[in-house]
DNA sequence: CATGAATGAGCTTTCATTCAT
DNA sequence: AATGAATGAAAGCTCATTCAT
C-alpha cells in the first residue's frame, strides 16, 4: 500500500489512520503491529521507528480523532437554534464523510485500546459536545424557543440520539423505510428542529 | 469469589456472568481466561472443563443478554404510548439494575468478541428493540397522539437516545446538574412522554 | 461400553486392552486417560482408582503385548524347520487374530510410550523372538535342510520379513494381486519352507 | 547448536531436519516446539517465524523423507536383478547414511505425527518401494532367474525384510554374531542375489 | 467403586518489541 | 529508514492426576 522511506511524519499519520481504520472497523482485538504494517504496508518491525510503542499509537489515533471533532465544532455566537443546527449538520456531515471517527466517540472502542489516561481524552471530546449541545438548548428554553418544562437533559439525549441513530444507521444497516439515510444532513435537522419548536408553540397558546 | 466444587451448570452460568461484565467493565482485550477463571474463583485451565472454548463463553455472554433484552419487552397490546412507556421504563430499570447489559447494545464490544455470528445475533436483539419503537410511534401518528410530520425515524432515534443517554450517564459519568440521574424511569418517561405529545397539540390549534 | 462397579482386576484388563488399542490404531499421542475412559466406559477419574499412572497402564499393556508373544512360541524340541513352520504359523496366525499386537513389536510405539524400560521388555521379546529363528536356521543350515553358505543374518531378516510383511499387509493395505492375504498361515508357511529348501538342493548337486 | 539470525529458508531446513530426527530417534510425542527450538538453538516462539504451525513443520519433514527416498530409486532400465540390486544396495546404504529416515518408513511415527494427509504422502512412498521390488522380482521370475514358484508377494517380502533388518540392527541394536552389520551394501546384496538365483538353479536340474 | 470438578504443568500459538543487517 | 529474524511474555488449550461427593 506504501513505498519505501518516507519522512517519519508522512508514515506516523498513514499508522495513526490505519490504527483508527482498523479499530473502528475490526475492533480493538485486531489492532496488532503486523495488521497495522500490512495495511500501511511496511514490514512489522518498522512500526517501530516511528512511535516507541503501540500506547503512542492509539494516542496517535485518539489525536487524530480529537482533531476530527474539534473541527465539527460550530462557533458560539449566534442564536442557539442556529449553532445547534449548525452542530448537528456538521456532525451529520462527518459521519457521512469519515464514518470510523463517530463511531469511536459512541462506542469504547478507542479509549479501551487507550487504557485510563486516553480514555479520559476520549471522554473529554463527548463531554465537549454534550456540553455545547446543552448550552444550546438551555439558550434556547431560556428564550422560549423550545419548551423550558422538558428536563434539559432529555432534550439533550434525543439531539444526540439523532447523531448516534445517523451514526449507527449508515455504517452498521442497510436503508431502511421511513429511514433517514438519504436525506441530507440540513433535512434531518429541518425536521428535528421544526420537532424541536412546535413544543414550544403550545405554551404560547395557552 | 466461590467456593469449590459446584455443578458444571452453575459454574457455565457464573463464567458466562463474569464474561459479560468483563467486556462491558473492562473491554474485550481483558476478556482472558485468566481474568475469567480469577473473576470465578478458580484455575485457568479448569474453565475448559466447562466450556469448550472461548467462543463458547461468548456465546453464553450473549445468550445472558439476549434474555435479559428479551424479557424488558413489554405486550405488543394497548395504546400505542402505553406500550412505548413500558418499554422505556423497562430499559431504564434494566439500565439502573443491570448497567452492563446495555451498555453491550450500544456498544459493538459483545458483537467484536463474538465474531460474525454472534455480532448477528446482538444486531437482532438491537433491531427487535428498534422495530419496536418505530411501530409504537408510527401508530401514535397515526392516532395524532404526536406529531405525524416528524419522519418516524427521528422519532425512534429521538426515544433511543434518551435509553442510550441513560445508559452512559449512569455508568460513565458522574451526576451532573441538569441530569436525570436521580429521576425515576417513571418519571423520565413522563417528561418524554409529556414531550412527544405536546407537539401534537400544535396541530389541534391550527 | 462398560456398565458400573466392576471388580478391579477386570477393569484393569479393560484398561489394558484398551492402551494396546489405542496406541495400536491411533497413535500414541492419542493415548490420554480421557480417551482410555471413554473407550473403556468409565469417567476419565475412574482410571487412576485402577492404575496409579498412565506409566503402570502402557506397562499392564506391555505385559499383554508379552503374553501374547510368549504364548506365539512352540516347543523348542524337533527338527528344526518344523519349529521355524510352527513359529511362523503361529506368529502369522496373532497377526490375523489380533493384528494391533504384532503391530507395535514391529513399530516402536509401545516402546515410546513406555520409556526406557518398557522399550527394554518390548525389545527383549523381540530378541527373544530373532534368537528363535536364528537358533532353527543354524541347525537348519548344519543339516544341510537349507544352503549353509547364505548368511544367518539374511535368512533371519527374510523369515521376521515374511511376518512383518504379513502384519503390514493385513492391516494397512487392501489385498493386492499377487498378495498373500488370502492364503493360510500354513499355506504361506509352505511356500517358505518349500523355497528356503529349494537352496540346498542345489549344493546336494554339485 | 546454531548460530542468530539465518534466513528462513535455512532455518526451515533446519527445522525440517530437526523434527526428522526427534520424531524418528525420540518418538512423537517427544516432537514440541520448545525440542525443536531446542535443537536448532533459537527461541521456541522463533520457531513460528518459520513455520505456521506444528503441522506444517511435519510436512516438511515429510517432504524431507520424500525426496530422501526418492533420490534412492534406481534407474528402470536392465536386467531386473541388476534393478533389484542397485534398489538395495541404495536402500542399504541410505540405512547407514541417514538412518533416521528409513526407520520412519517402517515405522508409523511420521504418518501419525501427521494426521491423514501426511500418512497417506508416507504411505505412497512405501507402495512405491513395494512396487518397485515387485516388478523387478516378477520379471526375473519370467526370465527364469529367480524360481517362478515362489508366491511374488513372499519374495518382495524377503527382500524388503533384509532392508528393515538392516535398517533394526544398525540403529536399535549392538552387533551381534552372525549380523551383517559390518558387511557393506554391495556385500549384502551379493548375499541375498545367490540367494535368490540358487533357487532357480534347482528347477533347471529337474 | 464411580463420578466429575479442580488443579497445575506443559504445549501451541500470538504478539509487542528489539536489533543485526 | 527499512527489513525481518529473534526474543520472551502472555494467551488459549490439553492432560495427568487428585479428591470431595
Amino acid at each position: 500500500m506504501s513505498s519505501k522511506r518516507l519522512p517519519t511524519a508522512e508514515r506516523q499519520a498513514q499508522i495513526a489512520n490505519a490504527a483508527l481504520r482498523i479499530i473502528s472497523m475490526q475492533g480493538v482485538r485486531r489492532l496488532t503491529s503486523a495488521a497495522l504494517a500490512e495495511q500501511v504496508g511496511i514490514a512489522d518491525g518498522t512500526i517501530f521507528r516511528h512511535f516507541k510503542n503501540m500506547n503512542e499509537i492509539v494516542d496517535a489515533a485518539i489525536a487524530l480523532f480529537e482533531d476530527a471533532i474539534a473541527e465539527a465544532f460550530p462557533s458560539d455566537e449566534g442564536p442557539p437554534l442556529e449553532r445547534l443546527g449548525s452542530f448537528v449538520v456538521m456532525r451529520l456531515a462527518l459521519v457521512r464523510e469519515r464514518p470510523e471517527i463517530l463511531r469511536l466517540a459512541f462506542n469504547d472502542r478507542l479509549a479501551e485500546a487507550a487504557g485510563q489516561e486516553g480514555a479520559a481524552r476520549v471522554g473529554q471530546m463527548v463531554e465537549r459536545s454534550l456540553t455545547f449541545v446543552r448550552r444550546c438548548l438551555a439558550d434556547a428554553q431560556e428564550r422560549r424557543e423550545i419548551t423550558p418544562d422538558a428536563p434539559l437533559a432529555l432534550l439533550v439525549w434525543m439531539v444526540i440520539g439523532v447523531i448516534r441513530g445517523a451514526a449507527d444507521t449508515d455504517t452498521h444497516r442497510a436503508p431502511r423505510e421511513g429511514g433517514l439515510s438519504n436525506a441530507t444532513p440540513e433535512q434531518v435537522w429541518a425536521s428535528l428542529e421544526h420537532f424541536l419548536r412546535s413544543t414550544s408553540k403550545e405554551e404560547e397558546h395557552q
